[in-house]
This record gives C-alpha cells, sequence and structure tokens, in this order.
RNA sequence: GCAGGGGUUCCCGAGUGGCCAAAGGGAUCAGACUGUAAAUCUGACGCGAAAGCUUCGGUGGUUCGAAUCCACCCCCCUGCACCA
C-alpha cells in the first residue's frame, strides 16, 4: 500500500480546485489517514469528452497521486436518462445503442488518464449500467425511492429554472436522475468502498444526495467534493471557440487546434488555468507569473500551459505536431519546409484541402469557402480587400478574386503540389493539387 | 376555452404601406496598434465575384408596392376559467 499525500486537500485549495465539500476538516483528515477510494461519473452525452470534464479527470488523477484509489464510471445508465442539473430544457433521449457505443469510447478516453496498474490504488472504471440494468422497477422503488423526499428535490436549486419557469418542466424521468446518481454512490459504497465522490460543482446536489442514501441503506459515512465550474474572465463560456467545442478525440480536435486553443487563452485566466489544468507545482506556476510581470511584452505562461495539456491529452508526439505546425505557420519561415514537411502537416492536423478543377470559373471566394476556411465568401472578399490573403507567402488582393487559375497556377506550388493558404492571423490551410 | 400581449436578420432589440436587406447594441470576421493577448480605433457583418437573388412565425389575400394592412393557421407570454 502507498503511502498517502496528507496535504493534498491543501494543494487543491491552493489551486482553487475546492467548489465545496461535505464534513469540511473531516475529509482532509480522513484523506490524510489512508487509502481511500474515489469515484467521478461522465456520462456519454456525445461520442467524446470536451475540455470541460478536464478538470474532474485530472482530479482523478491528482488523487492516485496522492495515493487513493480513483474509479471512473461511465454513465451507461445514467446518459440513458439525462441529467437535469441546471439544464434549461429537458433533452432528447439517445437511443440505447448510440449511448452504448459512447460509451465504449468515453471509456477509453477516460481511461488513459489514470493508472491502472498502481500497485494498492491502481484505477479502475466501472459502468453504472451493470448495476441498473437488471433493476427491477419496484425493488427501486421501495428500496431506493423511499429514501427520497419530493418535497427535498423540488427545492434544489438545480432543477429550480425547470419547476420554476413557466414553459420549461422537467419530466419524471429526467426528475429521477439524481436518485440514480445517488444509488450509484451507495452501490460503489458497498462494492467497492467507494467513499468519496467528486463532481463539476453543478453536481453538488446530486453527490449530497448520494452521501444521504449511503447512510440510509448501508448506514456508511461518505464524502462529497465540487469542483469549480471553469470561467474565464471576459464572462464567455470555457470550452468554445467560434469553431465549436474542443474536444479531447483527436479526430474531432486536432493536438494543433487544441494546443492553439490553449496558446490563445488570455492572460487574466492563464495562471488560474496552469493551476487547474496541469500539475506543476503552485510554487512553480507562482514563480512563472512572477517572471511574466517583471518581464516585457509576451508572457511565457501561455506557451507551458499549451505544452502542458497537450502533451497531458495528445501525448509527446501530439505536441509535437503541434508545435511543427505552429512553428511553420507563425514564424513565417515556411519556406525552408521540405516536401515531407508539408506532408506531414496535414497529417498532423493542419486542414488541407484539394484544390478542384476548372479554376478560371471559381472565385477565391468561393474557393476558400469551400475549403472551410471561412463561413462566407463575403469574409474572403474583405481580406483580400486589405491584403489579407496569403498564398505561399504572397499577399493576394481583391483584383485576384477571379484569377485562382493565377494564383494557384502549377508552377507557384510547393514541390510542384502544395500552396500554404493564409487568412488573416490565424487562419491556415493547405490546398494540395490533385495527383 | 376566453381576454390581452407577442413572434424581425447569430442573440438582444427598433421598425407599423414605398426612402427597408431592415436603426441601435452584443457576438463574430478582417485591418491598425500589439504579444497569434487585452483595451482602443477602423471596416465588414442575408446570399452572391458581379448582375442580381432570397428574408421579417406559416399560408393565402388587398395594393402599382407589405416586415408593416386583411383572413386563417402555428407557437410563446400574461391573466381568467376548466381539470379540483
Amino acid at each position: 500500500m502507498s503511502s498517502v499525500d496528507g496535504n493534498l486537500i491543501q494543494d487543491l485549495q491552493a489551486r482553487g480546485l475546492i467548489a465545496q465539500m461535505t464534513g469540511d476538516d473531516a475529509l482532509e483528515s480522513y484523506l490524510a489517514d489512508g487509502s481511500r477510494t474515489l469515484y467521478c461519473g461522465f456520462d456519454p452525452t456525445a461520442d467524446s469528452l470536451h475540455i470541460g470534464s478536464l478538470v474532474p479527470l485530472l482530479t482523478l488523477k491528482r488523487f492516485q497521486l496522492a495515493g487513493h484509489k480513483p474509479i471512473a464510471l461511465v454513465g451507461g445508465a445514467t446518459g440513458l436518462i439525462g441529467d437535469p442539473s441546471f439544464k434549461a430544457q429537458e433533452r432528447k433521449l439517445n437511443t440505447p445503442d448510440v449511448v452504448a457505443s459512447w460509451v465504449g469510447k468515453i471509456r477509453d478516453q477516460v481511461s488513459r488518464f489514470i493508472d491502472f496498474d498502481l500497485p494498492g490504488n491502481g484505477a479502475e472504471v466501472v459502468n453504472n449500467l451493470d448495476w441498473t440494468a437488471n433493476l427491477n422497477v419496484l425493488d427501486f422503488l421501495r428500496d431506493v425511492g423511499k429514501h427520497f423526499s419530493v418535497n427535498n428535490m423540488i427545492n434544489k436549486e438545480s432543477v429550480k429554472q425547470r419547476i420554476d419557469r413557466e414553459g420549461a418542466g422537467i419530466s419524471f424521468t429526467e426528475f429521477t436522475y439524481m436518485l440514480l446518481q445517488s444509488y450509484d454512490f451507495s452501490e460503489l459504497y458497498k462494492r467497492n468502498d467507494c467513499t468519496l465522490q467528486i463532481g463539476g460543482s453543478d453536481q453538488w446536489g446530486n453527490i449530497v444526495g448520494g452521501v444521504d442514501l449511503t447512510r440510509k441503506m448501508h448506514g456508511g459515512h461518505v464524502f462529497g467534493l465540487t469542483l469549480p465550474l471553469v470561467t474565464k474572465s471576459d464572462g464567455t463560456k470555457f470550452g468554445k471557440t467560434e469553431s465549436g467545442t474542443i474536444w479531447l478525440d483527436a479526430a474531432k480536435t486536432s493536438p494543433y487546434a487544441f494546443y492553439q486553443f490553449w496558446l490563445n487563452t488570455a492572460d487574466a485566466d492563464v495562471y488560474k488555468f496552469l493551476r487547474y489544468f496541469t500539475f506543476l507545482s503552485v510554487e512553480e506556476i507562482a514563480s512563472i507569473e512572477a517572471e511574466d510581470q517583471a518581464a516585457q511584452g509576451r508572457p511565457q505562461a501561455q506557451g507551458v500551459l499549451a505544452r502542458e495539456v497537450t502533451r497531458l491529452i495528445h501525448g509527446e508526439e501530439g505536441l509535437e505536431a503541434a508545435e511543427r505546425i505552429t512553428h511553420a505557420m507563425f514564424s513565417g519561415s515556411f519556406s525552408d519546409l521540405s516536401e515531407a514537411d508539408l506532408e506531414q502537416l496535414a497529417l498532423d492536423g493542419l486542414p488541407c484541402t484539394e484544390l478542384p478543377e476548372g479554376l478560371e470559373q471559381i472565385p477565391m471566394t468561393s474557393l476558400l469557402t469551400d475549403a472551410g476556411m471561412v463561413k462566407a465568401g463575403r469574409e474572403v472578399k474583405d481580406a483580400l480587400g486589405r491584403q489579407a490573403v496569403w498564398v505561399n507567402g504572397e499577399a493576394k488582393g481583391a483584383e485576384d478574386n477571379m484569377k485562382a487559375h493565377e494564383v494557384f497556377a502549377a508552377d507557384k506550388a510547393l514541390y510542384g503540389r502544395f500552396y500554404l493558404v493564409k487568412l488573416g492571423k490565424k487562419k491556415n490551410h493547405l490546398l494540395k493539387r490533385s495527383a
């Protein structure tokens, strides 16, 4: 049995990672006294987790590093129901086979973060469908449902807007979600001696429900701890960009795009994010912050954050790929890229499209819109008007709009095949001549 | 079901017969300044390279002409009634 790090809670506190916890000081000494088993649930609401799940995921890992045993629960059952917590509207149910396929993907993703082979506190992944699939309705209502007060449930902050708001409403199905999640906790307590559940702060109601149910059903004293919702200083939602959600799946968000997302973190958020999303010690982060403050110009923090998190999610290889593209695209020295480098960029996740036929007829606006660089031709037109489109380093203007055949002439291609197109400062794209 | 209010371009929100592709704000994109930041300033912002085309909950109608007027329908909100 590995020894436990008694300072875990203090470290989490220093990182700002504790939103609420049950039994305050009791939990801290409970964790310091021995290796405990804890769990966190991840519902399959899509075919991949996104960075919103990163805080709980990494926190599980922090507990493991401190000597505790983490269980990642994939919600094969709860994913069939839908958590109403702080959701404005009832959600559409996904079909069982869809949820089942998502369960598989989420399980694989989650598994990459925690260590299964640690002696004494090796991680586990469980699926709550295992203990609910064959649950008898009458038994459930008698054994579990009886412990819940509807009066209490409708007063939960998490469902208040659904209860109070005219025209919103909540179905009995979603209303029951809390019972299922609570039952999970009591089951894991019984089966795995799991005595702590962690989750986002929106899960507080569900977690407390589980704490109560475990006491009522098994007389067990268990704990709950919630993590803060990640917010940005400018008030916009964390984890979304104009081009969409930042996913953990490399097929949905390339390591390059992922790296760029973190690199673009606002100064006002970056040190907080370093504490949330990296395993650098709070002291290290403080010294980075101090250095940045002392230095003029660009802070180093975003680079550190992007590197650390990208390595964590996509590994050393993913990070190298991301940095390779970033360097090629933003250093302005793409001309010394080799042919193999260019091919690699496409593989690394630089958006890449094949050049269509009949360029004489195709305006640049449609060409670049179709390639997915922008949403409407107007943006290309605007950019052309400001000399903000470059093809292989050469700025193009409005007069080139109908001259795609000249802009993309065969003799202008790098290695006879490639064109690097840059629109504005940040949009890069690779166009390839078909072979 | 009755009475009243409302549904406008990504969002909020003006517009009540032509001057409306539709004020203003937000978001977004691009430019300047920078650090691939923030703040600020500038431009764009239904679609289209253009000519032009398609919008104001839906369908029909009145009119030379409708987001604006009429009819019917759908949806939302606020009261009242019904369920009790």
